[in-house]
DNA sequence: GGCAGTTTTCGACTGTCAGGCGAAAACTGA
DNA sequence: TCAGTTTTCGCCTGACAGTCGAAAACTGCC
């Protein structure tokens, strides 16, 4: 089309990354955004980034950005999501956006700048860009992640009871978790495991619950989901080593 | 295409857009690559692709600078997969890559130009940059592709009979298929459905197979793979018509 | 202390689906 | 007609998700 076009000196096109920090606060999930004080989208509420740094790796420069608006130790997850270049994304200039998804363990309540809050997941407010929809895409991504990785320990806290896991996948996906089946799917897969104290019985009585803990904090995707899984690779105790 | 030395100034971040173009071809997965005849990496192969436009979306300059390779009208699926931007991934300049996945179908078979050819997915030749790991990104999305979308259209002919369709599996997954099992799953899932045409009996005899193909020919996902699915959403006919 | 209320835990039952096996069907070539 | 080949179909098994109900374990009130 253009063969020399690429050589252009001015005009030429920024790059930024973008991340959808998601948390689950009382009950609902949640979304880091602040809200912008100038034009374009003045008043608008935007996803925490910026511009990448000449030399900055995508990843490093998420968390870069990302340090300006929360405490980064608190991110238990962080994955990229999608680049977005459609060339009028952003009135004026050409900008490729590079979105990543971040995770913040419910127990967490990091401290914010005064022009950053978080809002519901569901009902954005008026967003800047094409920000609501690298929302969504993230809303999106971490759904899926739940139902066939362990990535539900990036939502919750190192300890946690029945109750308390299922309230989380249930703001995370956005219907009903029965406490019961999410414990016998999740053991059953070696995700979960009880921690052997008993957690202090409810405020308002009831038995006290068994807490348990993800047996590891880092993404492991469920194979056996496959739809169409390879033939079982002979072996079948190293399973419950590994 | 080639990082031109002329544009080496490190005033701006360059970006680029690559492909992974994967087509199931005699019985093997198979790869779209085009030989360098410049440094850097000279003799190594690429994949596919190039600067983005200045005005530029990114699915549409992968299109564009697929063109020079391959028929694009063949190109049966499309999506994004993954950006790249190590600081270091090319020597001597900053260059961001967003790299696609292409599907074509078994029956196609494009011509090509004089310096690039089809390589076998599983034993790739020497690669230039960090292509060897992006091939490998793009295997590995449509392995898990396969098994929870109706993906296979992009891999299979119009029509087809189940053993084709198994051998197509079986390329891309890396290990054998049922076809027995493959058909009543599709089946079930609603993916493909009997043409009521049988094929021509084999070449060496046996019984004439039927002849199948996907209902639809766009990606749908299969959502009863959700782990923890959400409550049945009353109707079950509907689900029918669908 | 006993009893009602609450919450969690456990076991049993059901329905769906993938995987495997073998018999039957349908064709070719000798 | 018969042996060989390939596909198709039906049956069985085993895994697993979803539901329900009973039992367990606690609080608070009488």
């Amino acid at each position: 089309m253009q063969p020399n076009m690429r050589c252009m000196p001015r005009d030429h096109t920024g790059h930024e990354v973008l991340a959808v920090v998601l948390q689950v606060r009382d009950a609902g999930l949640s979304v880091l955004l602040w809200r912008r004080a100038r034009p374009p989208y003045e008043g608008a509420w935007a996803l925490p980034g910026g511009a990448l740094g000449d030399t900055e790796g995508l990843g490093p420069s998420v968390r870069r950005q990302l340090a300006q608006k929360v405490d980064v130790r608190e991110l238990s997850h962080l994955e990229q999501l999608e680049t977005r270049g459609d060339p009028d994304r952003v009135p004026g200039r050409r900008v490729l956006a590079t979105a990543y998804l971040g995770l913040i363990p419910a127990d967490a309540d990091p401290g914010l700048p005064g022009d950053t809050a978080w809002h519901p997941a569901g009902r954005l407010p008026e967003m800047a860009f094409d920000h609501a929809g690298i929302v969504a895409a993230g809303r999106h991504r971490l759904r899926n992640k739940l139902s066939y990785t362990n990535l539900g320990y990036a939502l919750a806290p190192p300890e946690f009871t029945m109750s308390e896991l299922s309230g989380l996948y249930r703001a995370a996906l956005g219907y009903d978790v029965s406490a019961t089946n999410l414990q016998r799917v999740l053991v059953r897969r070696g995700q979960i495991e009880p921690t052997g104290a008993a957690a202090a019985p409810g405020r308002s009585g009831g038995r006290p619950a068994a807490r348990f803990r993800f047996r590891t904090r880092r993404l492991e995707v469920t194979d056996a989901f496959a739809v169409l899984r390879p033939p079982a690779p002979a072996g079948l105790e190293e399973r419950e080593k590994a």
